[in-house]
DNA sequence: ACATTTGTTATGTCCCACATAACGACAAAA
DNA sequence: TTTTGTCGTTATGTGGGACATAACAAATGT
């Protein structure tokens, strides 16, 4: 046996279920079909007998896709297909516990390109109003001074920029990273402080060009750059 | 009744099935329990049995949870907690025919904003051997002429960008994007060529420095940006 | 015309049975 | 002693049947 620990390249043979199999058929059937969003799906036992399998493993494939939103099922009814919540699936698995450490590596890195990457949008879609709001948002900060409110602030200004962004799905991720966010700052000991704080992003909305905001993010962002390079 | 009609904000009472409720009991009772991967858990009569549900719901449940890739299953030896593949998900839904219009847009500003966020990452991570690979791509873009060629070789580029910002969810993240940015880019007519090609990106990461590489990426995806001013 | 009742039907849930693969223990062979 | 083969045990994988329930549709009554 000791021989085998020495072999490489050997997967252990990836023993798929029948529920997996009719997943990927359903996925295939759904496509092919070009179904649209709506439109009834045969009944279980149907699909049941058009597949070869029972209804017990249709039902574990079509729960999945209840999951993922592909579709929607109602007694009697039956079920039609849906518009899926790309992002919903996301959320399930998105626990920082149980995320492997360098995935969360990746997660936190995926954050800083995404408010460094975002400025393009800003500056297409940025109204007064917008600049207002987020110009009250960090003004409050300066009144309070505990670490609770700090980091609920925190959180409200960057969500602000990811709304000005006018990308909902953008908007949704940033909700989702903030946890994963969340977990790898407060690992460390004191609060990070860049060059530029939020009132100076917010200055350079108001007045600056499109590049001083790239820098001025990259400021604002650059201690948690200096975090990776040890990476 | 007809006045129930005129309420609005109501959705119609999220009719939860009970593998719905079992596969949250579940991921909290993981959680909870903080399962390292790799522990064993109850066998599926037990869970059914403390659950109240018989084995068939929990089943339904339990698939969602493999499918996420939150737990392995193996005839006799039982359940194992695993490391969930955070994006495998996600694969599954981005189907461009069943995603809708706008979150489809969505997605292909998200993979600009995240190409001109890249910059800090490359300037991190490349080295001369990387950016020798990426100038091989580029020349061999001169040579051919063909469509299909030319696509192939726009993703060998951006690919071997992702490659060297040394973060495997980003580079993963690129390769489920491409189909959808390529579906979104064939709706147009002619191809569409910035004012920065792959060759001069290439230049600017060998001689020039971070700032000039986001003007670089900025000039070469800027014809993608100004499609969304119509948004 | 409208409200009520009744019937039909597809999904939701449960239960039982058996197939199958993998583990563990033990015995046989080297 | 170490390896190999055999076999029973066991937890998951799969199949099939039954009934409950909600929702739709048609028939009925006012």
């Amino acid at each position: 046996m000791a021989i085998q620990n020495r072999i490489t390249g050997l997967e252990p043979v990836a023993t798929q279920t029948m529920a997996d199999v009719v997943e990927v058929h359903l996925r295939d059937y759904l496509k092919k079909k070009s179904f649209k969003p709506g439109d009834a799906l045969p009944k279980e036992l149907e699909l049941a007998e058009a597949l070869g399998v029972s209804r017990n493993v249709l039902r574990e494939a079509l729960s999945r896709l209840r999951m993922l939103g592909m579709i929607e099922t109602k007694k009697k009814t039956g079920m039609v297909l849906a518009r899926p919540d790309i992002l919903g699936a996301f959320e399930r698995v998105l626990d920082p516990l149980i995320i492997d450490q360098s995935t969360l590596q990746d997660i936190f890195e995926l954050r800083l390109v995404l408010e460094t990457g975002m400025a393009e949008l800003l500056y297409l879609r940025k109204t007064e109003k917008d600049v207002a709001a987020l110009e009250q948002i960090a003004l409050k900060e300066k009144q309070h001074n505990d670490e609770t409110f700090r980091i609920e602030n925190e959180i409200a200004f960057h969500g602000k920029l990811y709304e000005i962004s006018g990308n909902q799905t953008l908007k949704r991720f940033q909700i989702m990273l903030l946890p994963i966010f969340d977990y790898v700052v407060t690992l460390e000991k004191k609060p990070i402080k860049g060059e530029v704080d939020h009132m100076g992003l917010v200055r350079i909305l108001k007045t600056g060009g499109i590049e001083d905001f790239k820098k001025g993010m990259q400021a604002h962002l650059q201690p948690h750059f200096d975090r990776l390079k040890s990476k």
